[in-house]
RNA sequence: GGAUGGAUUCCCGAGUGGCCAAAGGGGGCAGACUGUAAAUCUGUUGGCACCGCCUUCGAAGGUUCGAAUCCUUCUCCAUCCA
């Protein structure tokens, strides 16, 4: 079975412009290909992990990556399937997003030995010659054309700003650059990126005369059809910091049943074989396999050592027990007013709710305890000498804890 | 540049002088039921020193005992015309 079997059998692959030339390239490993981020924000997400996992997949199939940052494509916005209009970036934060891109991919993607590339289109773009590009490639496309491509759909009702009609443009011209510099011949993207890439196979076509070619990965949706990698407070993201590993774990732990296998299929590297073991289990063993596609994961962004962590904590919280590892406030004196400290200012200090009226309305419904004990009454206090040892744990609702300790 | 319509709380969307912290829905949160799932039901959903007070209805002024509601100016958006 070769890789792009391999990736069928995944369900990752949406889209191709030619599939027995796509085969015979990665199969082979012939392929130089591309895949754009752009650095919307300091960290990569979830979203992004899937296209990490593919260049990883492709890349030891012999296969040469190349990531583009979209250092000077983020300077105008895509407007593919968005409903609004793009917030403009400061040159300043695109540059700092770029380079917390290129720190957090190293991570997945081996670049040593010219195994990969990583490049900004920033480089080329930015130097462009109005008139010459409109001249050398705006002739090559047709706006009637543009415009009935599905990514504007959304916009030609609430309006399209003519800068960011020109992503497109600006793409193609990127998979136009790569192929004459790296020979880059193959792009992939997510698949709301489809008319994006056809452009620039199009654009190699009529200045150069050669095939290039486009594949889509399957947006990872979930079974109500949205895009997962988003809680309420936002995205996942891969930077331990701006999410924890242990909330990176309950995140893959708590999809829906019907998910599941989907996510352990799409972004595990687990054999397949195994994974169609699990297609058969149904109920609550389901759950055996969210802590395996939780595990996984975790593994992969953060590490073992983390995952393991991450892992226990969870089970020691859900299923009684010290938890040892967990998300931790720390109290100072100054949260203490004599002594003492009520549960809603604790509540609050501790980051599980961002009110005290929140904090108010969870005591008063039964949502909190504090070391397994449910607090009704909102003038409860706790004395200093309550948080001697290992601290008291405190419980918002069923997910949420936080381990208090006085420093 | 001209005409018209619009901007309301996380989102959609009612509200056209006091009964408005603002209907309804969505979403969120919490409780019950469960498998850390889904569905369902219930409660809740601006802040605080919470039977009371304070700040919110695009922005700034004004009228009034009293304004999300009326007037003035401004900003932004949509549609049509050029």
């Amino acid at each position: 079975m070769g890789i792009y079997e391999e990736l069928q059998a995944r369900g990752l692959i949406a889209q191709v412009t030619d599939e027995g030339l796509i085969r015979d390239l990665i199969n082979n490993g012939k392929a130089t290909f591309y895949i754009g981020f752009d650095p919307t924000a300091d960290s990569l997400h979830v979203g992004h992990f899937m296209a990490l996992c593919l260049m990883k997949r492709l890349q030891e199939a012999g296969n040469k990556p190349i990531a583009l940052i979209g250092g000077g494509t983020a300077m105008i916005g895509d407007p593919s399937g968005r409903s609004d209009m793009r917030q403009m970036m400061t040159t300043e934060t695109i540059q700092h997003n770029c380079d917390c891109f290129k720190e957090q991919m190293s991570r997945f993607i081996d670049f040593s030995e010219g195994k990969a590339l990583m490049v900004n289109n920033a480089d080329w773009l930015m130097d462009l010659n109005y008139v010459e590009v409109l001249r050398e490639v705006g002739a090559h496309f047709s706006v009637n054309r543009m415009l009935s491509a599905e990514c504007y759909k959304q916009r030609m009702e609430k309006g399209l700003s003519f800068l960011e009609f020109n992503y497109m443009i600006m793409q193609s011209y990127d998979f136009y650059a790569l192929f004459q510099k790296y020979g880059c011949n193959l792009q992939f993207g997510g698949d709301d990126q489809w008319s994006n890439m056809l452009g620039g196979t199009e654009l190699i076509r009529r200045k150069l005369g050669k095939d290039a070619s486009a594949m889509t990965i399957t947006l990872l949706l979930n079974s109500e059809g949205k895009k997962m990698g988003k809680t309420q407070s936002g995205a996942v993201w891969l930077d331990p910091n701006k999410t924890s590993p242990f909330e990176f774990y309950q995140y893959w732990r708590n999809v829906a049943d019907a998910d599941v296998l989907k996510c352990i299929r799409m972004l595990t590297f687990l054999p397949l074989e195994e994974i169609d073991k699990m297609d058969g289990w149904e109920g609550s063993q389901l759950n055996q396999a969210k802590e395996i596609l939780a595990f996984e994961l975790t593994k992969l962004v953060h590490g073992e050592e983390e995952a393991v962590k991450a892992q226990e904590s969870a089970r020691a919280l859900f299923s009684q027990g010290a938890a040892t590892d967990m998300p931790t406030a720390e109290l100072t004196a100054e949260d203490l007013s004599e002594g003492a400290i009520d549960i809603l200012s604790m509540l609050v200090a501790s980051g599980l709710v961002p009110s005290k009226s929140e904090a108010r309305r969870a005591v008063q419904q039964g949502g909190v305890s504090v070391d397994g004990e449910k607090v009704m009454d909102i003038h409860t206090v706790f004395t200093a000498d309550a948080f001697d040892g290992e601290g008291i744990v405190l419980k918002r609702g069923k997910k949420n804890f936080r381990k208090v300790v006085m420093k």
